[in-house]
DNA sequence: TAACGTAATTGACCCAGATCAAGCGCGAAC
DNA sequence: GTTCGCGCTTGATCTGGGTCAATTACGTTA
């Protein structure tokens, strides 16, 4: 995810530490400056609520440090967790009034946020950031069918080593570690939230790290630090299609 | 969906039954006659397979009559579906190479088909194209999240009123139906397919239905014709937010 | 250093939905 | 008509994961 020109949607600037290439390789300098002008930066506390489904969203935006959750939740309080945001991911709907999702902090996060309107504007001058959309957003509905494969047909142990998967491979892209040897990650969400991801209880979280850990799939240093010694075997017990344990 | 210019992407014509108004309500003549030119129809029967994923995918089209559905499989044969395509629906992925699921004709299916590459240069010089494509593609994102939920969250007895409602409402708005009185329609999909389609087994989707016959929440004649006296009590039975009976 | 609070683990038990298996209904082919 | 076959229903039983509850591990604050 983390390449060339797929980034995001602002041009490359200093302070920002997300290198945004999609408009950046390809548009006028005006059009640089008026992203500059409409953008600005917004932090949150780990914990606090960015937007609530159904609110007005005026704003367009990708995360630049911390993570947040996409969820949605009914009214006896059961919820499903439909997107997690990492650092260069996007949020917003270009086009859409209201927030589809409740967006939280689950870190402390900061956010590079463009207003709307004029965002707009923008897309309507400048063509191939509709396009460029269009591919993040099919990107977007890709990720969220291969989940209900996920939530609708997997195991709880099945369920624990794709969600592993997932994390460890965007780990590695995010971060630029080379694809190869043992992995090392840190867990982004909490025993509860990883609940919620996968669609079990967080007592069942728990005990399938704990088998993966026994089986020796993964080792665990402390709650959050997770070595994975074999990609491929994990991948195995995700029941992913074993075509290629390759990174990317 | 079935609204003023919502349906598909080339313009209206004669000879097929959907009314695609988002070109038509905007682009110049001869953008008309290029769609003209690029456009050609397909026809399957009943358990053809249109697609399967990863198979290179050379066009894009959306449905005029009959139903498919997109679905995934692991190698062990589990399968989940992903998408329902009904008449009016899209199927598509411009600026992708490859088909993502399997796309399968459950009845007998014509599709008004355009040829990608063509379509897509005509998607840069008319740009209106791109962003309708990336309202669609919106939507379709936020009901395959609305569907995490189905498939995450919800009991079985949820799971089959959800699903009734969603084809309750689609056959509403598909055949201008007004949204008042009971309810009737006829459900197109095996017990099976619904299973699939709702992480479930056809047993437990037959005995789900069984019970919301037997508890006056639904009628039947035959396996497959559906009578609902109160849709707000189908929504309650869905565990959707109330709001609203409304189908819209 | 203790005391507290939050996250995580682990155990015991239970139940919704899966699995296995036996019919049933009905249209198509002969 | 009879037979076949497929889609569906219904029953009996099993089990993966949920529920309830107790305990542990670790920061954090005092």
């Amino acid at each position: 995810m983390l390449n060339e020109d797929s980034i995001s949607l602002s041009h490359d600037c200093g302070d920002c530490p997300i290198r945004h290439r999609a408009v950046c390789a390809r548009c006028e300098t005006d059009e640089l400056e008026l992203l500059e002008d409409i953008k600005y930066y917004r932090s949150f506390e780990a914990g606090q609520t960015v937007i609530w489904s159904g609110d007005k969203m005026d704003f367009v935006g990708s995360v630049v440090s911390g993570i947040a959750t996409l969820t949605q939740t009914m009214e006896d309080g059961r919820t499903q967790m439909v997107g997690l945001l990492l650092p260069s991911d996007f949020v917003g709907r270009p086009g859409r009034d209201g927030a589809a999702y409740d967006v939280v902090a689950t870190t402390d996060l900061v956010m590079c946020c463009f207003r709307k309107k004029p965002f707009e504007q923008m897309m309507v001058r400048t063509p191939h950031i509709a396009q460029r959309l269009l591919e993040m957003t099919l990107d977007e509905l890709d990720a969220a069918r291969e989940w209900m494969l996920v939530l609708g047909r997997k195991t709880a142990r099945e369920k624990i080593a794709s969600f592993l998967t997932i994390i460890a491979r965007r780990d590695a892209t995010l971060n630029l570690r080379p694809a190869k040897g043992a992995l090392v990650f840190d867990l982004p969400l909490t025993r509860e939230a990883i609940a919620d991801y996968l669609g079990l209880t967080l007592e069942t979280v728990s005990r399938q790290i704990s088998a993966l850990k026994r089986d020796g799939v993964i080792h665990l240093e402390g709650k959050r630090h997770v070595t994975v010694p074999d990609f491929s075997r994990l991948m195995e017990e995700a029941g992913d299609d074993s075509d290629g344990g390759v990174l990317a």
